[in-house]
DNA sequence: TAGCTTATGCGACCGGTTCGCACTTACGAC
DNA sequence: GTCGTAAGTGCGAACCGGTCGCATAAGCTA
C-alpha cells in the first residue's frame, strides 16, 4: 500500500463504466480485474483485500491475493479506487467516487461515513488556524463517539458512587 | 501494539522521576527498561521502536527488539508513554506528558506537534456538529500543509501555462 | 545471600503486503 | 479467425512490523 500517484477521482456508476475507463487508458480488462471491480461495486463501503480475494464471502469467485493487491493499485492510479486506513487493522478499499470522509471512534471503533461538505466547516477552521487543508478521506477523523462519551460518564459516576 | 489499557498521563521530568514512578507501582527497574526511558527522554519527539532498540543510532547501548516492545507496553500501561500512528510506517512512541497533538501533511509527511489547547476550537466544532470528542494524540489530523498547498497551486499554474 | 518472581533475550511465528518469475491471456494487426 | 506480443496472472518466497514461548538472568525482599 505504498501511496502511489494520486489521481482525481473517476466517477463510474457501474462495473461497465469502470471497465470503459480502463480501456480508455489502454489497460486490459482481465477476469481478475473485473472481479475486483465487481467486489467493490457489490460491497457497501470500504472492503478489505482479504474480503475481495474471497469474493465477498463466496458471492463471487475467489481470486489470488497478490493479484488483488496489484489490481487495486492500478485502479487507484487510474482514480477509480481509493484506500482508507480506519484505525489499526488492514487497509480498506472503496470506489473513489462518491468521495466520503470518515469519523472513527477510538473506543468502539465504529465508523461513520459522511459527505465531504459536512466537514467543510471544520476544514475551514483548520485552514484559518493552521493553514492546513484537512482531509479525512485517507485517514479518518478520530475521537470518541457520542455513545462512548456517555459510557465514560457512566463509569465516572459509578466510580464516584462506589469509590 | 494492541491498544492496551489507557492510563492518565504520568508527568515525569527526567529518567529518575520515571524510574520512581515504576517503583511505586512495584515494577522492577532493569537495565533494559532504563534504556528505553533514556531513549525516550533523549529523543526529540516520537521515536520508532527500531531507533530505541538501536540506542538512538549508537548513542546508547542497543537492546533487544522484543524487550523494547514489552517495555514500551508496560510503560504505556503505567501512563508514562504513549504511542502515535503518524501515517503509514511503524508506530512511534513518546513520553505521555506533556501531551501533544499532531498535524501531519499527507503530501510531504511533515509532522507538526501542537499543544492540546490549540486544537480546542476545532474540537468544539466537531463536538457541536457530530457529538464526537476529537482526539489527535493517537492518530493525527491529516491534511495538506501550507507549503504543499502552494506547491500544488504552482503545478496547476504551470499546467495552465503549458497545456 | 538465598529465594522468589519478574524481566530478558533469543528464535519462531503471524498477519498484511510485496516481489520474482514462469505461464497465460487480452487485444491489435493481419 | 489466428498470431504475436506485451500486460496481467498465480504461485511461492520474502519482507516488515509486531508478538509469543521458553529457558536463562537478574531485581528486589527478607
Amino acid at each position: 500500500m505504498t501511496t502511489t500517484h494520486r489521481s482525481p477521482a473517476v466517477a463510474a456508476t457501474d462495473v461497465e463504466a469502470a471497465v470503459e475507463a480502463l480501456r480508455e487508458r489502454g489497460l486490459r480488462v482481465s477476469a481478475a480485474r473485473r472481479l475486483v471491480l465487481e467486489a467493490l461495486f457489490g460491497a457497501a463501503g470500504p472492503v478489505s483485500v482479504e474480503r475481495i480475494a474471497e469474493g465477498l464471502e463466496g458471492r463471487l469467485p475467489r481470486s489470488d491475493l497478490a493479484s488483488v493487491y496489484r489490481n487495486l493499485e492500478t485502479l487507484e492510479e487510474v482514480g477509480l479506487v481509493r484506500h482508507v486506513h480506519l484505525g489499526h487493522g488492514p487497509g480498506l478499499y472503496a470506489l473513489a467516487a462518491p468521495e466520503h470522509e470518515y469519523l472513527v471512534c477510538e473506543s468502539c471503533h465504529a465508523v461513520r461515513s459522511v459527505a465531504k461538505e459536512e466537514l467543510d466547516g471544520i476544514r475551514g477552521q483548520v485552514r484559518d488556524r493552521f493553514g492546513y487543508e484537512a482531509r479525512f478521506t485517507h485517514f479518518p477523523l478520530v475521537g470518541l463517539c457520542p455513545d462512548c462519551i456517555d459510557e465514560s460518564h457512566d463509569h465516572e459516576a459509578r466510580a464516584l458512587a462506589h469509590p
